[in-house]
DNA sequence: ATTAAATAGTTGCATATACAACTTTATTAT
DNA sequence: ATAATAAAGTTGTATATGCAACTATTTAAT
């Protein structure tokens, strides 16, 4: 088989089909899928700093300034100063976020059932633990991890 | 375990990730990460009609418009009217496109080796599985049924 | 304390991408 | 043949996202 292409090529197809879908459904409640991710993360954490926020899901921090903006204005977020550091936002859900929640999910676990269709447990569990390792393995040749040697053979 | 979410948030990263790897890679050549499929096509086409480019990429043809359009621009590519519908546009690559051929396919396969770094063969061919039949399933959902067999070729 | 260096956020600019609406050509149906 | 419909491409507009450069603060160094 020819992993070399296929995997890219496979990944950006999901992307953009989960981009697509989300988009779609989230349509009716003003919300797009890029700001997802901030919510569901907030559903756990009562408040978080911005630029925690950005580290945790991985995104840039520029995206996140601009997602979050979008969250705001929308009424799903609040920001704070934060008391101990005055350039730093601590970011919460409002109570329109909240009853958001229980739209969101399931819109969320259905484009994992369409996904997952015909896939046993034991393969979508296979499946996340070979997506996560293929990402640690990205995270660590994008932030120099040093040992760069493996490259090019084949 | 939590597969709800993370099907998702993974693929999404390991997006963002390819395209700021090939991005950086790509750089001295003055292409884009989403242009290379294209070029990928046509390494073994010859030619191809614009309208089967965005099919068989499964973009939307308005993308696939503007991203040939900076290929075209910054000569990698020439569109020809097809001699038999004078709508259609034959994409074929230039001289320099067919030199570029080999730095390209090493900078893949380098991001398919750091992705793919401590999978075992199985593993890795398992995991293109899994990404075609969950890709195949998304498309079975946002275009209602058809037929998702591309199969074979990639 | 002052200054230098690091952090949190924002803005400008660029890429990748999709959807709707539109133009130009082809195809079909009557 | 005509009209109606479909198909190939383009343009306007919008989202998601990253990088460089910049501002405002905080922290570390001297």
């Amino acid at each position: 088989m020819k992993t070399s292409q296929s995997v890219g090529k496979w990944i950006s197809v999901l992307y953009r089909y989960t981009q697509s879908y989300l988009k779609k459904q989230l349509e009716p409640f003003h919300v797009g899928a890029g700001q997802l991710p901030i919510l569901l993360l907030l559903f756990q954490k009562e408040y978080v700093r911005q630029v925690d926020l950005a580290t945790q899901l991985q995104l840039d921090k520029t995206s996140m300034a601009r997602t979050i903006n979008k969250l705001e204005v929308s009424g799903y977020l609040q920001r704070n100063r934060d008391d101990q550091d005055n350039r730093a936002y601590n970011i919460s859900l409002t109570p329109k976020a909240a009853k958001f929640k229980d739209k969101l999910v399931p819109i969320l676990k259905s484009w994992t059932h369409i996904l997952m269709r015909d896939f046993t447990q034991a393969e979508q569990d296979q499946f996340i633990v070979f997506l996560r390792k293929a990402a640690e393995n990205a995270e660590n040749e994008l932030k120099g991890d040093g040992d760069a040697t493996s490259g090019t053979s084949d």
